[in-house]
DNA sequence: GATAAATTCAAACAAATGTTTAACTTTGCG
DNA sequence: CGCAAAGTTAAACATTTGTTTGAATTTATC
């Protein structure tokens, strides 16, 4: 199915609603008229609420892969230069989606929709396997430790970036950021989850700058 | 309202169809049938699917602020020792209530009841607090680190153990432990867990053993 | 500008949902 | 026992839900 403007759009009006909302929390009704079109047109669009979910992962997972794996094959980095490179692009991109991290978190507990299902493990198990080849360079080089859990590595990762977004208000209430703009608090925050998260990585592959 | 044992069996039956459905995704009637009870009865005791949720999470949330509080009080304990002993509890606590945590982690994405939200809220709130004053002590100690983030490094405890026990099947898969018995399985990730998050909060705090 | 295809719309549809009702049964107690 | 309270039930209730329909409108093509 060849994809348009409007398609496009609802997707992004059903990505907000699914966050805030949940699957089944949003209705088909909520999204036609938050992206003000016809009840109908959802159906006509894309089938069903189901596959309107189908397209929406299909659509936001198939930019992911494609940068990990091109981060990886670079041969101009070091696994060093490569792993820090990951992690920012990381947080950067969950602050940046936060929508779609919230849905893909929740989907992840549900469990209900195979074709989504799916997609989170494949996605899931090929950013593990590559890594694992990145962390497994690295320790030839003998800049890594041995013995590394890559997915355990990885839940650090995913768990305290996706952990942030769902309390950030807490976040910023615990550490008086409560008056600070919306912007300026994003910058701040990617610059910390950032170190913090590399000073983790640090901690488990056991290199020094 | 007292709670009868007919409660408790309604409430552990509804805690696992949430933790599998979401809140929207379990009909009363899934829940009745699940229970061996008639549809009305969840009415009948709870008032309604909303305070059943209410309930659970009264239930399930009082349980674990008080074993926290007196851990942190204990004079018996460096705060090295509290820290290791908190990250213990926590992991335990999670591996073995993974169902609560499920509905915890999507409530927390989804913030609808409003009851549930400042639970969630105070939960988190106090717990900062309390672990912010134990960190303060072992900086007056000199055993921990100046400028410690709190609230970030909680989010890496939760997060990474959350993010677990929402992936474990493909740790499973990616390691190799799909023929374990699953109860063996589940020591031996208790294990992993705590002694990787100890790893972490190491780096983060910087002490030594 | 005529014709067909694609799009939009209000209305209707059947199924599912949370809740209530009113009759019935069980329990507790003097 | 007698009887009131508590517990249980099947049926009914009013909404809400995702989806479809068939007519109307717009767009594209010749």
């Amino acid at each position: 199915m060849a994809i348009s403007d409007k398609h496009i759009h609802i997707l992004k009006i059903a990505e907000d609603l699914f966050a805030d909302k949940g699957f089944d929390g949003a209705t088909v009704r909520d999204i036609a008229d938050a992206a003000g079109v016809n009840l109908a047109m959802i159906s006509y669009y894309f089938g069903s609420k189901e596959k309107l979910m189908e397209s929406l992962f299909t659509e936001r997972m198939s930019a992911m892969k494609l940068k990990v794996e091109a981060l990886i094959v670079n041969p101009s980095m070091s696994p060093y230069e490569k792993v820090e490179t990951l992690i920012d692009d990381y947080v950067n991109r969950v602050m940046e989606k936060q929508s779609f991290y919230k849905i893909m978190l929740c989907e992840q507990v549900i469990n209900k929709n195979v074709i989504v299902l799916k997609l989170l493990k494949e996605l899931k198990l090929s950013y593990a396997k590559l890594i694992s080849e990145l962390i497994a360079e690295g320790q030839r080089l003998k800049i890594f430790k041995k013995d590394i859990d890559v997915m355990l590595m990885l839940n650090t990762m995913t768990g305290t970036a996706t952990q942030f977004i769902i309390s950030k208000e807490y976040y910023k209430e615990f550490n008086n950021y409560k008056k600070m703009p919306a912007a300026e608090f994003d910058v701040l925050i990617i610059a910390k989850l950032s170190s913090h998260i590399k000073n983790l990585f640090k901690a488990i592959l056991g290199y020094e700058q």
